[in-house]
Parts: structure tokens; sequence; C-alpha cells
DNA sequence: TTCGTAAGTATCGACTCGATACGATCTAGT
DNA sequence: ACTAGATCGTATCGAGTCGATACTTACGAA
């Protein structure tokens, strides 16, 4: 209980050091880290509502978020063809030219640079506590598309993979990139 | 290289989950830590300065985040004798029993409940990591009193240790609160 | 059609944060 | 003792975060 606690606090310490060290290229933390999940996130997960799980904060705040990044010329939305309630968000050339300076570009190098067994050690359990935090929430994982459970590669038509919750065919690409509905296979 | 990326989108996700989290009793994330701080910090440490010297931000922040905590009742600054530029901090009754309704705790009980093995790993993993964070920007470590190599035990006069750089006595439970001055041992 | 729900937006108030400028106080060098 | 520079803290500005609340628009099922 008493490593529980120093640990704690580091973690909440380490957060608040790397939260501070995010002000970069005029963009606040919360607006590199929602560049960084609309360039990771597949189209059915760039929207707002999905940002904001994600996140794990509100609505509105999203929103502002959103428009500060749009008035930057760094993200265009468009609404939705299929749901019309919903806004599509596409992130221009500037946004992902940005992303190459990306300042947690640091912080990988400091990670990478941790002896092997510390480095397992800690995105294991780095890994469970944001599991335990999530459920603690109820946050969705955001998982990449094809560790989902309802993953399908039996397309009988041209796609390679299919989704089998919203039944659409799927890219390889798509495959790859993270999803609001994903669930753990096991 | 590939782990070292996921392990930290991983911590910047965590990190900022627990930050939402952490706003209760009307109080903001950066007014709990600041209230944490200055709970366990000793009178060398109990200003402004130190502050922000822990929190890695600026003077000028720590001042409005001070300002507030004092308009809640939270803080009393009176300017110190010795050096009448610097203001000590001590915090209130009702500072320390908010304290003890700190959102912390439920993170620190995830932590508890992490097997023995994994606790430990991520504990040595945040400490390398807030340390090269630390490094990286000149910050101090804040560690605790008595694991400094200024602190001795050979003081003739009636304190039980004292410190070697500021020259003063210390009393035992000084020697267990985290000082501004503090350098490791090694 | 209508009622309930979901997606986004707008606005408010308190606050954070970096930047800048400033006043007060200490300290070293003369 | 006197000044020049450094240090400590505050005030203010502008942009943005964040939760809360109150909308608007769009979908979908009864």
């Amino acid at each position: 209980m008493e490593t529980a606690e120093s640990s704690t606090i580091l973690l909440e310490r380490l957060a608040r050091i790397l939260q501070n060290e995010a002000h970069a290229a005029g963009l606040k933390p919360t607006q590199w880290e929602a560049l960084r999940y609309l360039a990771r996130a597949n189209r059915f997960s760039r929207n707002p509502s999905a940002l904001t799980a994600y996140l794990g904060t509100t609505k509105g705040t999203v929103s502002q978020t959103l428009n500060a990044l749009e008035r930057k010329g760094l993200l265009v939305k468009k609404t939705d063809h299929v749901d019309r309630r919903q806004v599509d968000i596409d992130l221009t050339r500037k946004a992902r030219q940005l992303l190459d300076e990306d300042p947690i570009h640091a912080l990988t190098v400091a990670m990478a640079s941790l002896p092997v067994g510390e480095q397992a050690g800690l995105g294991d359990g780095l890994r469970t506590m944001l599991e335990e935090a999530l459920r603690r929430r109820g946050g969705r994982p955001f998982g990449v598309c094809r560790s989902c459970r309802f993953f399908r590669t039996d397309d009988s038509r041209g796609a390679p993979h299919r989704c089998g919750l919203l039944d659409v065919p799927l890219s390889d690409s798509d495959s790859r990139q993270i999803c609001v509905e994903q669930q753990a296979l096991c």
C-alpha cells in the first residue's frame, strides 16, 4: 500500500509535467491529443462523439476544441451522408505535417531508451491501470479494428475484411486503425 | 520502438483520463495537486517558488492558483520573517479535511490491486521516466529530507537532525517531508 | 405523426496557462 | 553606504479548457 501510494504520486506528477511540456507550435495539450486521435481513428470514429469518448470529457468541450482546430485550418467538418446528425472530420495536410513535429516524440524517445525489462513492465502496468480506469467510468477501449470480436475476413465481395457489427466492408488499412466500437476478443 | 510508441500513447491517455477524473469538491486538478504538495512539503518548501518548481509551470500561474485556493479558505499566506520577499503558505483545517476525500485515493486503490510484480514494474518505470523528464527540463526531484546529501544527524544542540545546506535544526517530522533543496545521496 | 432519444452547438462562469510587465526586497561589488 | 543586478511574488492579457445547461436538428420506433 505504501508502494501504491508513492506510485500514484509519481504517476500524477509525471502526468502533469508531460502535460505542461505539450505546449508546442501554438497548440494546447488537448488540441494535440485530438489531432493524434483523429490521425489514428477509422472513418466510423472520426466524429465529435467518438472523440468525446476517447478524451473522457464532454460534448461541449470537444465542440470548442474542434472549433479552435478548424479556425487554425487543421481540420474540415462535413455532415455525414447516412446520418445527417453526425459530423465527419478530416485532418488537413497542414495537420499531418504538424503531427510530424509532435512534442510527444521526445517522450517516445525517452521511453525507448529505458532498459527493455523496465519498458515492458511500465507498458503492462499502464495498460492495466488504463483498463481499470476505463471500466470504472464506463469508457471504451478504442483498440485497433482487426483485434475486435466483430472483425470478419469472410467477405464474399471484393473487400478483404468486414465489420460484423456495422456490416460494412473494410480495407486493409481500415483494419489497422482504432475504432469506437472495438471490443476485445476474449 | 513499437512498444515505446504504444506505451507513450498509453501514458498520455491515462494521464488525460485521470486529469479529467480529478474534478471533485469544486476543485480543479491543479488545485488538488497544489494542496497535496503543500500538505507534504516542509517549511522551506511551502512557498510559491517551490510549488512552481514542483508543478513545472510558471510563477504567474501558481500565483493565480494560490489566490483561488485562498478565496476558498483553504490556505493562508504570510510574508517570511527572514526574507521578506518570500511568502509562507499554511493549509487550513478545512484543506486538511478536504484532503481526506482526495479523488486520488481511488487511483491508489486501483494501483494497490495490481499484481505485486506489475505494481513494482510500473513504479520503477514511472520513476525512471520522471527522472528523465526532470533532467530534460532542469526540474528538481523533491525527495524527502532525510534522503538528502545535506541531511545530518550530528547536531550537538537539542534537535535530533540538521540541514547541512541551510544550517538549521530539523525535527523528526521535518525529516519525513519533501523539500525543494533535496539532492539524492549517491 | 408524434414522442423519445441521439448528435452537435452555443453560451456562461470559473479557472489554467504562458507571456509580459511590474514592484518589492535582497545581495554583491564598489 | 550606494548602486546594479538578481530574486520573489503579483497583476494583467488573451486564448483556451472544462463542466453545466439549454438549445436545435435529425433519426427512429410506436
